[in-house]
DNA sequence: ATGCCTGTTCGATCTACGTCGAACTTAGCA
DNA sequence: TGCTAAGTTCGACGTAGATCGAACAGGCAT
């Protein structure tokens, strides 16, 4: 085996899009590093109660599309894009290559 | 001018992708030609009313991703792949890639 | 140890959306 | 000139989901 983490299997088409498809995911995963590197959970939304936060990321981690580590302590979310890829190449590479304007 | 059509502009990014995250609107699209062969409407969805396809057809049209054409008094619908590649590319085209039983 | 800060869980609320049935419109055909 | 078939529109209904506030849990630092 190539890492020793536990990590769910990415979900199906479905459920992936019905989890891009918010808005405030969306903004979410541009915010994230696409390398994967940890990035706090408090840098990922704005305007938004913490208990909303909470919400979409339990349903971006349900769709495989990110997962959590710990780091001192807090919080921190990384993309999972290299699984999402091998599930669905060019599916999420593509929609975060959009500028974020549009 | 390439074409003398009326083609009204491909949806942000956002509303393409509330469009497409449908069960019943994706399936849709997969029964499309991806050359942009019109296809009877009827061929196109199984299982519910004609009211709510028309209804899903509508979401389609106004995310630009569809467009009508009457061809001997029925409706035909066609995909307007190509538009949305120039607009977002690669995000529909990798979608449709995925197979089906996903 | 004990507070504090961060994030999750729970319950409630409100809105958006998918679905249907019925009525209306249009086009082709007998 | 109606008749029938195909789609759209309209209203209504039900459910799923986004949001919030409050309560709970877990680490860190003082």
């Amino acid at each position: 085996m190539s890492d020793n983490q536990e990590r769910p299997p990415v979900a199906p088409l479905q459920d992936v899009l019905a989890a891009i498809s918010d808005p405030v995911r969306l903004e979410m995963l541009r915010r994230l590093d696409p390398d994967g590197a940890p990035v706090a959970c408090g840098q990922l939304y704005d305007g938004i109660g913490k208990s909303t936060a909470s919400h979409h990321f339990k349903i971006l981690r349900e769709a495989g599309v990110i997962e959590v580590e710990l780091i001192a302590g807090k919080t921190h979310q990384r993309l999972r894009l290299a699984d999402v890829e091998a599930a669905y190449p060019g599916v999420l590479s593509s929609i975060l290559a959009v500028p974020s304007a549009r």
